[in-house]
DNA sequence: GCCGATCGAGACCGCGCAGGCATCGATACG
DNA sequence: CGTATCGATGCCTGCGCGGTCTCGATCGGC
């Protein structure tokens, strides 16, 4: 199976239509019917029930996209690794480090200083993103190494090395009556109808539905909250940068959130190894 | 990057010699030498260094090999677990397991006991193999689910659950001076000059050197050792299936061994889960 | 020191296949 | 019943993969 191949099957079952997956994929759309045709004939299964109206994916077509989404990851981030590599050799080296923007902060901040201290360190590119998307950056490539925070980002399929472990505390706006309290409950929090619980995207980058504000990251949360138009639960560490006008107030009754430090297994990079020897030791 | 340039540098980077990888390819060694040529233009890295009396890795070449073969194994795995998913829905659906020939034998017939006696359980194909193997047929798709024993296999990049934790026992023939003792240590096993530790092939399948016999599994094993010829380690579980001619003594200092179940992180697979639900619950 | 063997690179050629265009056949809808 | 939509098919063209032949460099033997 030629990765080309791939790519038109995984454009062919993200959109479920034959010209607009040409569309997508800068081609006309005969050649991509006869491709996948091909494909599954190749593989001996169907892959799309398809009428002249819509095309659904079958069971093996289900399994064909996971499988060939993470095939394809791995192509692609073999390629951004050895580019990233020969770059290297004619520079400092670098690692790039994937964290949640306004996640860890401090966290992170100790441990750059940290690994800065080691000798011959590398230089490290810190790249911030939207909640869930270090996950991809490290599958394809695009980071070497990456923050996670248990149990919202999946795990699966790295290495990784527990750093800390903290409650959630309700962020609100100071003056609102919960914001008094010691404690207060998940329950409590779901029931404030006065502040509805943002949205965030999704990883298509649509949005649920709901009463509360669509939000992309943490510095457009922290404003609106700040507007008394929603509140959340955060880790506690968060604390450390809220101003004046935002209260914290812990959630008795919220998961532990365990931040992770989190690499491709079997990483040839001694900067990623120094990043997480920095990380576990501090 | 195509499937097809990565496998031309995967054989090249094995044999480090453009005519026998040509050879291993089945085409011939000028196309090969310009595939490669082109597949470092487009990356803009060198990936050998070549006089025409030798070719070596470069540094890029070795972030390449690591990396291609992820990423050939996880195409490979791809379409195989969609021919098998294809195949199953013309039959009864079948998983592989995969697990080391001899080991956790008792375990294992409780699984797959536990595991049929589910409703609508999928047909099990154990593939019994040599050790260490087992990581190599999960990654490229010939297996779907495994028993691995850490700290020996390597479970990076697997979901896993753990089951067992045990100690390990000295194996060897009865009437050995060691059999009659309550326990022994490390230290002692080694310096038995009359039963020397046996060779376990490497993952390229040569042995390394030493006083010891070639042994490939569990049954050549157990037969040199009922013949006087060397000795070994392992898990206490083997106890259950040793004859009356060998003898177990446990071993005080050796590390806890665990047995895991892993698989594939993101399995969609219905069997796969039962399996790892039937074998946590037992 | 020369010759032959080995090995990777380059020139040249042919064929297969990817991709484009035009068209067909099927289905849903007004 | 006509029309619009959408995937499949037929036909053509051009690129690129692979084959053969050859060259140039390096090492070893006599």
């Amino acid at each position: 199976m030629e990765t080309r191949e791939l790519t038109y099957f995984v454009a062919v079952a993200e959109e479920l239509h034959f010209g607009r997956a040409a569309e997508r994929l800068g081609i006309t759309q005969p050649p991509l019917s006869r491709a996948i045709g091909q494909l599954e004939r190749r593989l001996g299964a169907t892959l799309f029930e398809r009428t002249s109206r819509q095309v659904t994916l079958t069971e093996a077509g289900a399994v064909l996209l996971q499988e060939g989404r993470a095939a394809l990851d791995a192509v692609v981030a073999a390629e951004r690794r050895v580019r990233r590599t020969a770059q290297a050799l004619t520079g400092r080296p670098s690692v790039v480090l994937a964290s949640k923007a306004g996640a860890s902060a401090e966290l992170l901040a100790k441990l750059l200083h940290a690994y800065d201290a080691e000798p011959g360190a590398a230089a490290v590119e810190v790249l911030l993103c939207g909640p869930g998307q270090q996950e991809g950056l490290l599958r394809d490539g695009r980071a070497d190494v990456a923050l996670l925070h248990r149990p919202f980002d999946s795990i699966a399929g790295f290495d990784t090395e527990e750093l800390v472990t903290e409650g959630q505390v309700l962020v609100l706006p100071a003056g609102h009556p919960l914001s008094t309290r010691t404690s207060v409950t998940l329950a409590e929090v779901e029931s404030l109808a006065d502040l509805p619980q943002p949205r965030w995207p999704r990883r298509d980058g649509s949005y649920p539905d709901g009463p509360g504000p669509e939000v992309r990251d943490l510095t457009q949360l922290r404003q609106l909250i700040a507007l008394g138009r929603t509140c959340t639960v955060l880790p506690e560490s968060v604390r450390a940068d809220l101003g004046e006008t935002l209260v914290c107030v812990p959630v008795s009754d919220a998961v532990q959130v365990t931040t992770v430090i989190a690499w491709p297994p079997h990483s040839r990079s001694k900067a990623v190894a120094g990043l997480v020897r920095a990380a576990t030791a501090g």
